[in-house]
DNA sequence: ATAAATTTGGACTATATATTCCATTTTTGG
DNA sequence: CCAAAAATGGAATATATAGTCCAAATTTAT
């Protein structure tokens, strides 16, 4: 058989699918027509479920497979689970490749956490929930005092925080454990607190949150997952999944969420005042 | 075993986890934060992939599905595979979407700063010298101790960098300023210090470089423009500019630029060593 | 420090699913 | 209308993957 080579992306395939279907025996043909108008569940479905969707015998659909290039269905089937969109590359393991490697020229390695930080920052926009951040804005631009905690990895976004809002003239505070003072009793009624916190959760953050939610004090929340400890207090969730390397995360996405909540929190609270 | 019942939707999946995910030992807790981290990945993966990414046995994975209420990873898998509905979602015309609704709004926002950090993460691929890179990596890696000093905007990135050099086992010193202690004694032959400054160029982060580089203490100097001050000191520039908006700038492409920095630092004294 | 209970890793088995093969049916061309 | 070629359905087989079980290691309680 002249068996041509198998696409490799989904453009190939659908150019593909089109140049082969208008020469299409009957059950072959119902075959591409299911495919082209479900190519979504090809990713999640069986041969059995395909066929049965197209209305053919299961054989039928493993021909059409081949017909297309592909040694057969499970081929077929990795093409579109690699390219489902939700796949993040998985960074630790690349990472560990390149060091292993020793292409791990301090270029590459710089390529690759640019790289990371940019899928980041996609992600952040696809997932944010806009009305919780309207929320979250508005619940700080009513607040006398802007409380910030994050620790260790959270730091250094906790600290950018600071930094801007006090250029915004937004009164903020950033609660830094220096001298482990213990800073819970500055949180007063109408007080706001952000408290940011990734896996695995410091403590101390996780505290004085529960503290803030106890004392009646709003708590904004950036955290990762669902398993998160901020999302037991009903808190308004801003949720930021950055992509990480074992003990490191860009914070590219985490950073650009804090610009965007003291910007947007200083102009409101300008307009309202003058 | 008292076996509750499987969950039937994605939120009432997220909320077992949730629910469970803090009385689980060591290997299942992996399991947990890695499924909640990676929860589209569930549709298209093997036992053995998931586990693999969770960094466990695939029978450690699979008492994982049952302690969620799940017979197995298959019927777990099922909920994941019924509920996807397709839809890639399509980052750039999300994007022109949130800016052309409501301009001002916090999703409008949001919305530019990642797009401004999107462009200062490509333009430090671009423009980075990899020759000083390799230059500074070497000069850290072989340093008795590296000094950080950054303040303001650029505190972040310091902080961030004295986090990640100490999970990289390498002996740092953060300036951070506090108490007005003077810390320019702390610097001795044979260390590095590493100054953070952007334009306008903080007079304290200048005058530590200046002091280290009298004492003979060499410099790698993170900055922006060709009129930085830290160029007079012959140290070793690593060039970043970040996209700004008056006041602010994201801090992607810092970030990025740090942590490789520590990673390549890391590495290469762990190499060195052993 | 010791015993009991829990947790873990890995070998083993069962099962689901893909893939092949071939007898039967349908189409095509003369 | 017949023979040859192509297409099809379904049974048989191979393979990948899920799921089980138990001995060893670890943790916890006494």
């Amino acid at each position: 058989m002249p068996e041509l080579d198998a696409p490799t992306t989904i453009k190939a395939f659908e150019e593909r699918l089109l140049e082969v279907s208008s020469s299409l025996p009957k059950r072959l043909r119902q075959c591409a027509d299911y495919v082209a108008a479900n190519q979504d569940r090809i990713a999640v479905s069986t041969v059995a479920t395909m066929a049965e969707g197209a209305g053919v015998q299961p054989s039928a659909f493993m021909r059409f497979c081949q017909i297309l290039g592909f040694t057969g269905f499970s081929e077929m089937q990795k093409l579109f689970r690699e390219s489902y969109s939700g796949g993040w590359p998985d960074y630790s393991t690349r990472l560990e490749h390149l060091r292993d490697s020793g292409s791990g020229s301090p270029s590459a390695l710089l390529a690759e956490f640019v790289d990371a930080g940019r899928t980041s920052l996609e992600s952040l926009l696809k997932t944010m929930d806009a009305e919780m951040l309207d929320a979250a804005v508005a619940a700080l631009a009513k607040a006398n005092m802007v409380h910030i905690v994050g620790y260790r990895r959270s730091f250094p976004a906790a600290s950018y925080l600071a930094y801007a809002f006090e250029k915004m003239d937004v009164p903020a505070m950033l609660h830094s454990g220096i001298g482990r003072l213990d800073s819970r009793h500055a949180l007063r009624p109408g007080d706001v607190l952000i408290a940011i916190s990734f896996a695995p959760y410091s403590a101390e953050t996780v505290e004085l949150a529960e503290a803030a939610h106890a004392a009646g004090v709003t708590v904004v929340a950036i955290t990762d997952t669902v398993v998160s400890p901020l999302r037991k207090l009903d808190a308004l969730i801003l949720s930021v999944s950055e992509v990480d390397f074992g003990a490191f995360r860009s914070l590219s996405a985490t950073l650009s969420l804090a610009i965007t909540l003291a910007v947007a929190v200083g102009t409101m609270r300008q307009n309202g005042k003058i």
